[in-house]
DNA sequence: CGCCCGCTTGAGCTCGCTCAACAACAGTGG
DNA sequence: CCACTGTTGTTGAGCGAGCTCAAGCGGGCG
């Protein structure tokens, strides 16, 4: 049936890292090189230390998992370094990758007590990781911070509702086309080449996210490829050959 | 093609009132029946006034248009009464419903300084309306707001989350199931009666919002009845016959 | 009364899914 | 060093769920 999930899917699941993930002491927010990208910034410079006193540091080897969705969630993170994917899996194997996470993201916003996705290192990954409790009591004392936070919200909630419209209604290239611009652009601020994309992704997180099978997303790839619009001998480092090609396909009669 | 849009959506659009609402005072926060829903509620008692003082009150009629994509954003909502709907229209015809608000729900939570969706009342509505400014004042005097609009907006993220999943992975049935499951959730603290659900939005709305066709839902629908789930003889009021077997749709193998 | 709109049902088609095979590559152990 | 294995990406063949197109019915409104 259509949407069926693959068995191998719930079968074996990913081979799987220890969870324990590597932690050490925070170095501090002044030399931080993605303090800019991050909510952080919405404190201000002298009051980093406030955030610094109650900041752990995190190392995850890719493959690693952060979170597993269900557990109670107990500290909220800043990713400084890597890219990790946010997964939730329905019982009988169906897999939805709900979003990709970039270096400066922010981890936490969400209203549950427990954790509503999966978290795993797709590369690895560094985080700043703050208790929750310590977080709530520094956005009591730094209104700065909670405004910060809503802000980071709102933006969240614009991208994810434009999501819906992608899931709803767009055709597979249109997606792909979607997904990739909207990575380059993510990317690009982030020291990332223009014209160019890193997936380091595999092809079945790209179709979980954009609710395609890893086939049809393969195909997308050949015909944007056969079409000149991207190229790429690395399937995990993309060169947006025509962006406008893209972009035509990605807001179709914009 | 699959996820083409029907021509008439596009040639006519709605049968269109007015857009400027009527307009009231605001009659005071003190006697709001649906103050303990909304946001408002995170204001103390003592401090309404200065939400009174900055309120006005908008009415409605069924299909009228509150905003339209694009344009400016003014102020914020919260809906006291009545039933909205947020569309994102692409430009050959393609339509999201990216949500149904209810009695409670506040509108105005992005990023962006222009409406990002067109609201339309399905019913006749009841708004308190706050300029955008003023409310940005209200949120830096009473952090109880501010910290009250990020709860929402988390809230928020959750549900539009929980949508992805839908709208990536599962079948009519399921999103149909899930979706009568979630508004009668919605309507029950709202004074809904236990089993059943009001459905004033029309069958294209249900479709446009679970990225399916009219013709879909219809015999979804038709099928949920024939399998006696869900009994009605006016398509707009739904009973829920066998809410379990609803769930176990909207949440296979849980 | 007649028209239009909203909902439903039927018939047939198509796009994306399923199933299957293969190539390239990395890791592993003999 | 190479055989073996498992993972990832790609491609082909065929199928079926959901879409398109079409028709009919009932109710509200001018």
């Amino acid at each position: 049936m259509r949407t069926r999930a693959r068995l191998h899917a719930v079968a074996e699941g990913p081979r799987r890292l220890p969870d324990v993930p590597h932690r050490e002491p925070h170095t501090g927010c002044r030399g931080c090189l993605t303090r800019h990208l991050a909510v952080c910034a919405s404190l201000p410079a002298e009051d980093t230390h406030d955030l610094e006193a109650v900041a752990g540091r995190l190392r995850l080897p890719a493959g690693a998992t952060l979170a597993r969705e269900g557990a109670p969630r107990r500290e909220v993170y800043t990713l400084t370094a890597g890219m990790l994917r946010q997964v939730r899996l329905l019982p009988d194997g169906r897999r939805l990758v709900a979003g990709f996470l970039l270096t400066g993201d922010f981890i936490g916003l969400t209203g549950s007590a427990r954790h509503r996705h999966t978290i795993e290192a797709i590369t690895d990954t560094v985080l700043c990781a703050f208790p929750l409790q310590d977080m709530r009591a520094l956005c009591a004392r730094h209104p700065a911070l909670e405004s910060g936070l809503l802000g980071h919200a709102c933006e969240e909630l614009d991208a994810t509702r434009a999501n819906l419209m992608t899931l709803a209604r767009m055709t597979p290239l249109e997606r792909l086309a979607g997904f990739l611009l909207h990575m380059a652009d993510r990317q690009h601020p982030r020291g990332g080449a223009r014209g160019w994309v890193d997936l380091p992704m595999t092809r079945v997180d790209i179709a979980d996210h954009l609710g395609l099978t890893v086939e049809t997303v393969s195909r997308s790839f050949t015909r944007l490829r056969r079409d000149d619009a991207v190229r790429f001998d690395d399937p995990h480092r993309i060169a947006l050959h025509a962006p406008d090609r893209l972009r035509a396909l990605a807001a179709p009669g914009a």
